[in-house]
DNA sequence: ACCTGAACACCGTTCAAGT
DNA sequence: ACCTGAACACCGTTCAAGT
């Protein structure tokens, strides 16, 4: 509030006149960061759209971390979160996963875009590009010879990881989709037919 | 501090003398969280440890859902914490992993467990024990029906959802673990055979 | 050694008073 | 209508001074 007011010339208690509260200004803010989220296109089939999608997510997230905390805790009912909701259930529904598996895997993917964006979020808040000198330091001064598989870890971390690295993110969606596509066939659906 | 200071029956000033900050104390609390976790028992095979593992690390930070934020944000460097990541790693290297698809199924299940509970905690707290007639009341409020999908949804989550529903977490879980279980069986490890 | 009073630099927020 | 001064009830923290 106080900085807020401060970047706009003016005193703390302006900002009343134009919002009720500090969370009232975050969720306004939230809601600018979630409309520009790539929403899932249908015709690319569930599993592609539900996957550009999230990633999409997660590279808008990635850019305002701050965004991830106010984004779970609590019911955001801003307007661009339930436009999200509703096109990621959408597609789900096109693609004719029976509601419990469809509940399941939106809570998934909504649980993997927040709650991985904000883990990789501190991951990398907390290795501020440490050199390989400082870190062998700082290793050494934790203790790491405490923890043998956790060194061999690092070690290889810090040697030439042959190829360009996975990207994570996508890691974790993909088994997530794949999982979810597995079920999908082997639950039939109402209609007992592939869905076309 | 001031809460702290005044359950102990003294000034908050005294803390200093036991403590350098805050978030020291809050870093010591954090592991007498973290202990609680049952750590992975390697001779019950790699997949049954890691779930239990990550299943009573659910468990635990669940009874104190606080713990999450400091413990994906920052650098923890507490014991019970590197012991845990030890533990893990341990387990990975126990079952051939190769080095890359362990650090990459080790930051998965890292960012499950910590990330899900976070955004569950969130969840449940954002839906206070609303009754069936408030909800409906909530969702008109908010125009739900400008999201069809959604309705849907909300309507078949208040309807009689058959069976016991599947833990949300296990089931997000298992489709890490079996992933990574089936990318293991595709990647020859250095030995070339079948982890004994 | 252990505790504290006074103080500092922060928060979000209210409310009556200004223009 | 739009802004603000003064004030309130909070934070974490420091430091010199008490016993």
């Amino acid at each position: 509030m106080r900085g807020l007011a401060r970047a706009l010339g003016v005193e703390p208690m302006s900002l009343y006149h134009y919002a009720a509260s500090r969370d009232e200004i975050v969720g306004a803010l939230v809601d600018r960061v979630v409309e520009q989220i790539e929403l899932p296109m249908p015709d690319e089939g569930w599993k592609a759209a539900i996957r550009s999608c999230a990633i999409s997510a997660h590279r808008v997230l990635r850019r305002h971390p701050w965004a991830c905390n106010p984004l779970m805790s609590g019911p955001r009912i801003s307007p661009a979160r339930l436009r999200m909701v509703d096109a990621l259930l959408a597609t789900f529904e096109a693609a004719r996963l029976p509601p419990d598996l469809a509940d399941l895997a939106y809570h998934a993917i909504d649980s993997h875009i927040l709650g991985f964006t904000l883990w990789e979020a501190g991951y990398t808040r907390g290795m501020p590009a440490l050199t390989g000198d400082d870190l062998t330091a700082f290793l050494e001064r934790l203790g790491i010879d405490r923890y043998p598989h956790l060194k061999t870890h690092a070690e290889w971390h810090l040697g030439p990881h042959d190829g360009p690295r996975q990207d994570e993110f996508e890691f974790k969606l993909d088994l997530i989709l794949d999982g979810v596509d597995q079920m999908r066939d082997r639950t039939p659906t109402q209609s007992d037919g592939p869905a076309r």
